[in-house]
DNA sequence: CTGAAAGCGCTTACAG
DNA sequence: CTGAAAGCGCTTACAG
């Protein structure tokens, strides 16, 4: 805010009306230590001349800014989006604002990013980290959000349950020949998410594993994956741990004729944005991402008594505690069909 | 911060050095007012408590918080995380740090988003608007990123002479018959990508134009768009307004069997994360969001001058230019072939 | 129920 | 070159 903001403080409401600025304080507070009647024209009056508190003068006073900071590492993260407004939405509703706190998209500089917060004043800090980072003890609140499976994590879905969930409903559908394809084996949450998905499908199907890092450094990077070939094998369905690597999935399989998803089936996790608006749309395992947020912003300990909103209380779940995954079933799977070796002629689909 | 910090004020390092606070404040602020010797010892001393100066002070005393509020109505938008680095490090270089300003999903709420973030204290705010929301004077500096057509944008790609680029190239490929596609004609965004993509093409070049919002009101959403039937029709280029629906176009054609570049060029615009991932990769234009983020803060028309970084100069566009915008070529464009009606049958890919 | 006073940590004229 | 003083707008014991 500008300089110029000289009516609307307390001290003019005071003036005003002839009362100290100490009242003023508790009337707008609302601590009830003001007689009715005179809170209430205090109000009207802060109404009147259009007073907005100064979060500065109440962070020195306090000590506490109302601000928490929200890390981010991987910005490239297609989740982003979502999870900037589930955090956004929860802190705002427990009186706090977020601030960003950007790695220049490199991973090693999340500390730094850390320290840029703490000297702003943040009450606290939420970190997402990438690909189990460790996050030091910086001496103020935070929070993780990462796996169950990472050290220090405070609260994330529970990304080994939804893949069982997934492993089951692949297995309930009839494939008995899967893989499982993974980015990179540093990530906490794709590790749980395939294990969960091995154990999901039982022990009669049979699986594999790819993890696309390490097979592109065979290959180079961009390159095509090969999973033509492993349709001709026998494999029917391909459980990806993320949308991002199912949409890969998903434009390679049909980019060499097969069709999804009668050939085979494609999977994904976090419902993306773009889930639903590529054909055929994508089975998925959805976050609770507005719980998650929630338990979060909880779990930095505080909780600044809001002034207008009466937020419904929230459930809420223990530090640690693993926020079950939706399955989000769409058109990309379906039951496999035996198809013969020749590409089928598909029907016009309009 | 929490309220236990007692050693880390000017005032311990100017009792511990036997000097006067406001000594220590000219000094850390380099004002050089001050010997250099002592200026020397100050930040020794400074460095060795380790000195955290207080913003929420600073900011009382000097009514300048140094923080900027950035609002993202459609926070859907695919192009959220490149724009929020992109925001956030041109931010921090001009010594601010970015509060995000979120509106629930509902544009609507875009002044409620608004109006909390000047509650903040906020300095600035820079808004992205969706859809020609028309944005109220706030009583502060605000900069507007959205269309050059939008009245009150302060900085944008040049979208039009974008469509321009796109248009040549499909043109110069040698395309005839191109399907443009947009989402909704209440962006000016949009209206402006096809509307440069027709000069670009010429007049040689058959098009048509598809609105997606349009024609879902009438089959309602997630439809098939019927873009196989486009094909049939001779139309060899899709032109999207986004990558976005680049990637329903992609994978809606591959659905239907159509080989995507060799019947059926693609591109898009944005160059989104996901955009080199899917098969074939999309040619698309990319906006230099960085030097966008830059020229929008500089437009806030303040900067406070930072600590540490000496950021190198950068160019700055007045207000209201456009940033031209680049061509990213990759497969999913191809020259034109013809393809005898029955659908060819493709090598394999491996 | 209401008020006077102190103080959060900083910066900025103003003296010396 | 250095310091004493005031004040940014608020909140919080403490009196009355």
């Amino acid at each position: 805010m500008n300089i110029n903001r000289p009516l609307a403080t307390m001290t003019a409401i005071a003036e005003a009306l002839g009362v100290s600025a100490a009242t003023v304080s508790n009337a707008l507070s609302g601590k009830g230590r003001v007689s009715v009647d005179l809170a209430a024209s205090i109000k009207a009056k802060a109404e009147e001349i259009g007073y907005v508190p100064s979060q500065a003068a109440k962070a020195l006073r306090t000590g506490r800014s109302g601000v928490i900071g929200l890390v981010l590492p991987d910005i490239s993260n297609p989740l982003f989006p979502q999870i900037a407004q589930a955090i956004e939405h929860a802190a705002s509703a427990a009186g706090y604002a977020v601030l960003i706190g950007d790695s220049r998209g490199q991973i090693a500089r999340q500390t730094e990013a850390i320290a840029r917060l703490l000297e702003r004043g943040v009450d606290g800090v939420i970190i997402i980290p990438r690909r189990g980072s460790r996050v030091v003890d910086i001496g103020a609140p935070v929070a993780i959000i990462d796996s169950p499976s990472t050290p220090g994590n405070t609260v994330s879905a529970d990304h080994w349950e939804g893949g069982v969930q997934m492993g089951r409903y692949l297995a309930s559908l009839g494939h008995r020949r899967v893989l499982l394809i993974g980015q990179s084996t540093t990530s906490n949450v794709q590790v749980d998410r395939l294990g969960g998905l091995k154990a999901g499908l039982g022990p009669d199907v049979r699986r594999e594993t790819l993890w696309v890092e390490r097979r592109e450094a065979e290959i180079g990077a961009g390159q095509c994956l090969g999973l033509s070939a492993k349709v001709a094998e026998g494999f029917t369905a391909f459980a990806a741990s993320s949308d991002l690597l199912a949409l890969r999935v998903l434009t390679e399989l049909q980019r060499s004729g097969i069709d999804v998803p009668r050939q085979a089936s494609v999977s994904g996790f976090d419902d993306l944005v773009w889930s639903s608006v590529v054909t055929p749309q994508l089975t998925t395992m959805r976050q609770d991402l507005d719980l998650i947020a929630r338990n979060a912003v909880a779990a930095l300990g505080i909780g600044i008594g809001n002034k207008d909103t009466s937020v419904a209380a929230a459930p809420m779940a223990a530090n640690g505690e693993r926020i079950a995954m939706q399955l989000i079933v769409r058109q990309s799977t379906a039951a496999p069909v035996a198809v013969p070796e020749e590409i089928q002629k598909r029907e016009e689909s309009e």
